[in-house]
DNA sequence: CGATTCTTTGAAAACAGTCAATCTGTGTGG
DNA sequence: CCACACAGATTGACTGTTTTCAAAGAATCG
């Protein structure tokens, strides 16, 4: 179970026995089938979660009731509310998996201490959150100058392994267009 | 000069004097006159900034020479590249002043061992970047999900004192929507 | 006051959303 | 193994929103 944790974190820095014992210690694993939750709205996020199998989607709904996706995340992704988590409020968003899920699982202070006591690990997570706040900025930048067809192309360019795992409607829904655009975009390209 | 700047701190943690010293011997001031630029795209960024006085943008431009406004910021916001400053690569952005401004800047090196050396100077930085985080999902689920008329309404109501000092195409820019949507979309609601 | 910048307006075209129906593939239970 | 149900994808017709282009009207600044 640990081992893939492992794999993956001593790839982004050095770590001695001891501190991977650490954080195997302080670690749980958990099962999510499915079209289960692991979080939902109004819910107060107390864990880092780590995706050791499957696929997952952070997605919030409006007043319409329709659903927008904020971030898929597969393998060797973390997959937490932050915001919730840093500030103890209420989330606004739902997590599920939408492919049989195995997790690695850290409670707020047992995360904390972790980072405070094993300074690689620090600048590991350091390192995840600079890269994804550069991925956002991009994708919000996409999201204001791009059309459909051009969000389209970018998403599998940019995230080939998702693509293939997720329903289209789904990533129509992670782009801000409709299903029935996102259909049409695809065929159009077959006949140019 | 760095009075204001010791008034913006000190209200987001506890510092000693020798520390507040250690923030002032390491700043330096800037003057950037409206229209000129603090970055521009393709430059490496090594500073940090605080704007003591003034209203900046950081911007990109896509392949039609269209500008896209990913941050404004005023008086006691801090307003730099965090991508190009961490990663060291060449910036996508443009950071240009729509005011004359008074800049506050820490070097790179130096600001990393504020960083390290005064606890509460991370601490508030931690709560900055967590704030400014937190801040770019709401705005990405807004772009995602809003209409013209919601995004231009959500603006006014969210940063008030931006508003009234950028010119209205700027905000436009800043939405994702054309200048003359947003021309109407404002005067649709005088006659409702 | 003239020049520049910003905002508004109109008309046409492009684009994307909605609703409803159909088609496709997958998996489950009989 | 087949039939059926279900989720997902596509298509057509229509509607609505937003963009674009062009022009004119405010506002601001030197």
């Amino acid at each position: 179970m640990f081992k893939t944790f492992r794999d993956y974190i001593t790839q982004t820095g050095s770590f001695t026995a001891k501190e991977l014992e650490m954080m195997a210690a302080t670690s749980v694993t958990r099962q999510v089938r499915k079209k289960q939750f692991l979080q939902q709205e109004g819910e107060v996020s107390i864990s880092m979660n780590f995706i050791l199998k499957g696929c997952m989607r952070m997605y919030r709904v409006d007043e319409q009731g329709h659903e927008h996706i904020l971030t898929f995340a597969i393998e060797n992704w973390w997959i937490s509310d932050k915001e919730s988590f840093m500030t103890g409020n209420p989330s606004k968003y739902f997590i599920d998996a939408l492919e049989d899920c195995q997790l690695l699982m850290w409670q707020k202070e047992d995360f904390g201490r972790l980072l405070q006591q094993i300074p690689a690990f620090f600048v590991s997570i350091q390192k995840f959150v600079v890269a994804k706040s550069i991925a956002l900025h991009d994708r919000l930048y996409e999201t204001l100058s791009y059309s459909a067809d051009e969000k389209y192309h970018n998403f599998i360019k940019t995230y080939p392994d998702v693509f293939n795992r997720v329903p289209l409607q789904m990533i129509a829904s992670y782009l801000g267009v409709s299903r029935e655009t996102l259909s049409r975009v695809r065929n159009q390209h077959a006949y140019k």
